[in-house]
DNA sequence: GTACTATTTCAACAACTGTTGAAATAGAGG
DNA sequence: CCTCTATTTCAACAGTTGTTGAAATAGTAC
């Protein structure tokens, strides 16, 4: 039980163990609830030794809620020219994100730190920035900065009951469905 | 400088004044980050008082949140009987709420302590309540609370965006414009 | 004036937090 | 076999937190 000190005798990736850790446990309890010696504890490991990889627990945050792959990358092709059923392509694409486990533990994190803290969610940005940048171009008119907030809040709120919440009957539905019914509204806001 | 113990010379209601130092406290800094000492400080009173006054900090914070005025003896006649602009209603009722400087502090410290903790925010369910008890009792299918839900979410997605956040331009929009774009995509869901 | 009660502060505890410096260990390179 | 370096734990500090029990004060009822 007594753990010597010492390297590990295999070839365990002690450093990313910690990260995962710190990442799952970010995402279920939040920014301030997360406590340094719990992810230690989750990863079986001393507290200072999280300290030792990833410095403060702000560090260890900003590591541990970046999204994995590029979203960045691939949301442009995902949004697409054509603008009739761009409404369905940003949920869907948005919505899938969410169905990755690894990235909803990441964007849990950031939402949930976001919302404690008053920062501005880097999806929220995120999604109206996409939605100003490549498919409201042709959109006039002083509420067009408007008109991509409010497709950003929807969404934004469909992952908090969905998420966070866990509200039912939104949190068992399946995804395609919540595409399918979400997508025309947001889609309303686009046209 | 020093104060002395004892009543205080005036007649102040110093319940009451720490009652609204807790509320704007919680509303602003959110549960965790809100320490008794610092709620005591702002209203030039003791920690030790807060909790003569109020037993636990969850029981303030109880305390706190509780809107102050029937919220659920003004829904029903808000809602009404007409379903033809029922959406309209329902944002209008939902978004006059929170321009009501005390309801506002009150939501977001209830908003923001059910996003860290995870439990339901009582608006949510609230709202959800409302449109299946009073406006979607016509409707049909296995959709019916998935589509109350929705609601649920844009409305609660803007409030995050507008008054947690405060992202702008939606931070600073008039309201009624705010009520004129969201109610048509929520009536959409109710028929 | 005296006794009482509600009000308010004082002082402190016990628990928990992030963080740090040093010591011990195991394996790799010579 | 010796040395070095990366890895891991140990032990502790310094600050903050919610909470508590007792003491002091002011006003009120007798």
């Amino acid at each position: 039980m007594m753990a010597r000190r010492g390297p590990r005798p295999a070839g365990g990736d002690t450093r990313q163990e910690i990260l995962d850790a710190a990442r799952a446990a970010f995402a279920e309890s939040g920014y301030d609830r997360t406590t340094i010696r719990r992810v230690a504890a989750d990863a079986a490991v001393d507290p200072a030794l999280v300290h030792h990889y990833f410095g403060t627990k702000e560090d260890l945050f900003t590591a541990s809620v970046s999204i994995p792959f590029p979203i960045a990358q691939s949301l442009p092709e995902m949004i697409g020219e054509d603008p009739a059923n761009a409404g369905e392509r940003l949920a869907r694409f948005f919505f899938s994100i969410w169905e990755v486990p690894e990235a909803r533990e990441a964007l849990l994190g950031q939402l949930r730190h976001s919302l404690v803290t008053g920062e501005q969610p880097a999806i929220a940005g995120f999604i109206s920035a996409a939605v100003l940048g490549r498919v409201a171009e042709r959109m006039t008119g002083p509420d067009r900065e408007l008109r991509a907030e409010l497709v950003a809040s929807h969404m934004l709120g469909v992952a908090l009951l969905r998420y966070v919440v866990k509200m039912e009957p939104i949190a068992s539905a399946d995804p395609e469905q919540i595409i399918e019914m979400v997508a025309p509204r947001i889609q309303t806001y686009l046209t």
